[in-house]
DNA sequence: AGAATGGACTTTTTT
DNA sequence: AGTCCATTCT
């Protein structure tokens, strides 16, 4: 391919007609209106499998080389790095490697992050801020509920951080959410904003949220950046806008305003992410918004058969929101989608390894062909042990990613606090990790001192003589703000690799990990061996190559942005993660009710209509093979439960499906009148059921007095009932657990029962078994099941 | 200060 | 069932 040159100071690039025919060729009629209309605002909806990326890579193409526009003047914000990558490789290899250069095109997170690092310091914040994510903040809040006396227990700090977060992504200020609180938990969130906000600051440190909030802020505080950046950026594009929060559409507004050259690509259908704020009314009123943007639709569909469209299909129509589309392929009908039907999450897991051996060694699918989708990440467990067993090869996207390892936030924390030393979340992280003497008193101590005397935490180490502190309190402190302080006076002179490397070493770190010398630990080493090399493979190649912004790129990783994992092997995800990419062969597995859709988005038809969002995601990745599967029981949040197979495979269209076995799929006619083989729970039956046949024992204070004594042995038949005045049944047919009765457990084998004591929920059962001797176990959690 | 034990709680999805 | 947290024990 011709290598397109552009020389940085021409303001009006020559136009390459001939480049530009070529950029529009292999694209369909539609793509090439999306890809012709440079001038205005322009809409894409997009199907799945239009080639939307394409669509948009091309357009930033063709702009450049009809001299439309330099590199640098185009920006596009994707929501993955992995998607922008993608998209930066693309436009490289059709108009030439290099010619890229000074194009932002990013996550709205690190391209915002990237603004913040030259201007954020017109808003009070060096460029060495530290990013904090999700976990970091957690502990941040949990701290600040201790300080106000908030019960832990009765608000959970998630809840409180999705609030706060959300108040934020809606841009309201703490005063004002103080104002508007209604109800227990907003009342307490709008305490803690206030603070939160003010500790973030101090610590020059910003969240998530404040990396697309603080912009705004920048930008309507100093219009002259604003404009600075409008005259930059004079085509914007961005890719998902369905996805859009308030803030990012508020973002786009500002940096669209001058121009109005912006260009969005989005399909309705897929937006899935309404519980982080995504606001589906963006792109729903963009037209409201930017009433002369040309609004193209790509309705052809690449990337799968006509029978998973016919599906995917039957699934959005069930949908009252959307945008009208009609989507159609020219491929192949190809095959029925397959429906699994397992007994338990166990089964469901072997039948689909099954199926996954199968085309491998029958048609020749190669293992990084297949992708199996869950709704929950606590689904993976059961198909993974599956996969181990059966020997197949496979990844987990979503799991425990690299940088949230605890070793590795150990040491990313030792190094902010190097580069930033404001930063009071990983100075209290690792104030005394590894153990050097300063206890929580001593912690305690210094930051009420830092409190009193208005000192950063930071400064109160270096003034650490005049607390008040113990002589060895004091000492202690002093060694470790030595510590620091030294590493960081070398930070200029040294690389940063070497740097993190000799404070790491001197930490002590490293030997303790040694010492241990578990296979975990020396896994823990490795891993912070390879985070060192991290880095100085990021010194070595990046464009702004210091510590700080290695720190903060690193914070805004996902693990789907980690390397492919070489090799071959098959990929388990969330429905969540799949987004946006494509396989072969695709599961989607779990469609049970109360799991896929989750029960508390049942609910609610705007969540509910989410969920189904999301299995239309799910659905759409497939290109040849699609396989849904429910298991009819699920061991999940720690109990064995009986499943109802999903509404949604009652909605699907059954001309497309077909059994394992070949046959068609049957359509539930009342999904609320048992089917033989539907397993009961018992407590959804008749309630008085029970009470009928406990006539006679109402006397509770006996009774508790005879359940909590312990009666090995005895087997008297009222062992069995609680005083919450219901007979305990645990299985079917399987009649009560009662002392003197031999049970089956799933882990410890055989055994007898000797005793039962607490009641309702909390009934628990000492059984002495073969295998272990004796083990109390809560019934509600352990499965027993009675033989002989 | 750190280990050991016992109890409560858990599960949406993520940049 | 496992994990995290708090309290108690050494």
């Amino acid at each position: 391919m011709r290598q397109y040159e552009l020389r940085r100071n021409e303001s009006a690039p020559a136009a390459d007609d001939e480049r530009a025919r070529e950029v529009l060729e292999g694209l369909n009629e539609a793509q090439q209106t999306a890809v012709q209309a440079t001038e205005g605002p322009v809409m894409i909806i997009a199907g799945p499998g239009s080639g939307k990326t394409r669509t948009l890579t091309h357009r930033i193409a063709y702009l450049i080389a009809r001299g439309k526009a330099q590199p640098r003047d185009v920006m596009a914000l994707t929501f993955t790095n992995k998607a922008a990558r993608e998209m930066r490789q693309r436009v490289q290899q059709i108009i030439g490697s290099g010619s890229a250069r000074g194009m932002w095109m990013g996550t709205f997170h690190s391209t915002f992050a990237r603004l913040l690092r030259r201007e954020g310091k017109h808003i009070g914040y060096t460029s060495d801020f530290s990013i904090y994510d999700t976990d970091d903040t957690d502990r941040l809040l949990r701290n600040l509920m201790k300080g106000l006396n908030i019960d832990p227990k009765q608000f959970k700090v998630r809840a409180m951080r999705s609030l706060i977060s959300s108040a934020k992504n809606q841009l309201v200020s703490p005063d004002d959410y103080q104002r508007m609180a209604t109800g227990a938990a907003q009342e307490r969130a709008a305490q803690l904003y206030g603070p939160y906000v003010q500790t973030l600051r101090r610590a020059n440190a910003l969240d998530f949220d404040d990396l697309l909030i603080k912009p705004i802020e920048l930008f309507e505080t100093h219009p002259d950046i604003l404009e600075q950046y409008q005259r930059r950026w004079r085509y914007l594009h961005i890719d998902e806008y369905q996805d859009t929060n308030h803030a990012q559409y508020k973002l786009a507004k500002l940096l669209a305003a001058r121009h109005k050259n912006i260009c969005v690509v989005g399909d309705d259908a897929q937006s899935i992410y309404a519980f982080r704020g995504a606001d589906i009314g963006n792109i729903l009123s963009f037209q409201r918004d930017y009433p002369d943007a040309t609004v193209v639709r790509l309705e052809q569909n690449y990337r799968s058969t006509k029978t998973i469209l016919q599906l995917a299909d039957s699934i959005i129509k069930q949908n009252e929101d959307q945008l009208e589309k009609e989507l159609w392929t020219e491929n192949h009908e190809g095959e029925y989608v397959v429906l699994i039907e397992a007994l338990s999450e166990r089964d469901e897991a072997k039948k689909i390894e099954q199926t996954v051996r199968d085309l491998h060694v029958r048609e020749g699918y190669s293992y990084d062909d297949f992708a199996i989708l869950y709704r929950t990440n606590a689904q993976s467990r059961s198909l993974e042990e599956a996969l181990r067993r059966g020997g197949i090869p496979y990844r987990v996207i979503g799991g425990v990613s690299f940088y949230q390892r605890k070793e590795i936030k150990d040491v990313l924390a030792y190094l902010r606090l190097l580069v930033n030393p404001s930063d009071q979340a990983s100075l209290r992280r690792v104030i005394n990790y590894p153990t050097r003497g300063i206890g929580a008193k001593t912690q305690e101590r210094l930051f009420q001192y830092a409190r009193r005397e208005g000192l950063s935490a930071w400064q109160a180490i270096q003034q650490i003589d005049e607390s008040g502190l113990s002589t060895r309190a004091q000492n202690a402190v002093e060694r470790f703000g030595f510590l620091i302080s030294s590493h960081a006076a070398k930070a200029e002179s040294m690389p940063a690799d070497e740097l993190a490397r000799a404070l790491i070493k001197e930490t002590g770190m490293l030997d303790e990990l040694r010492n241990e010398n578990t296979r975990e630990s020396l896994g823990r080493w490795e891993n912070v061996q390879e985070l060192i090399s991290a880095i100085a493979e990021f010194t070595a190649q990046a464009e702004e190559a210091t510590l700080a912004t290695f720190l903060q790129e690193v914070a805004l990783l996902t693990d789907l942005d980690e390397d492919e994992g070489q090799g071959n092997r098959i990929t388990l995800m969330t429905l969540h993660a799949s987004k946006g990419l494509e396989f072969p062969v695709v599961f989607v597995s779990g469609l049970e009710e109360g799991l896929f859709p989750l029960s508390r988005a049942a609910q609610e038809r705007e969540q509910l209509e989410e969920e189904r969002r999301l299995f239309y995601v799910g659905a759409t990745r497939a290109e040849q093979k699609l396989f849904l599967s429910y298991a009819r029981s699920r061991f999940l949040y720690g109990t064995q439960e009986s499943a109802v197979r999903s509404r949604f495979l009652d909605e699907i269209d059954p001309a497309v499906v077909r059994t394992k076995a070949g046959g068609p799929i049957k359509r539930k006619k009342n999904r609320f009148t048992l089917e033989e083989g539907d397993a009961v729970d018992y407590d959804d039956v008749d309630p008085h059921y029970y009470r009928r046949n406990l006539r006679g024992s109402h006397n509770t204070s006996a009774k508790r007095t005879r359940t909590t004594t312990r009666r090995a042995g005895t087997g008297s038949s009222s062992g069995g009932s609680s005083s919450s005045g219901r007979r305990v049944v645990y299985d079917e047919g399987a009649a009560e657990i009662v002392p003197g009765v031999r049970v089956e457990h799933d882990h410890f084998g055989e055994g007898k029962v000797q005793a039962l004591d607490g009641e309702g929920e909390q009934m628990a059962a000492t059984v002495f078994f073969q295998s272990v001797g004796q083990k109390k176990l809560k019934l509600k959690y352990a499965k027993l099941r009675r033989i002989g």
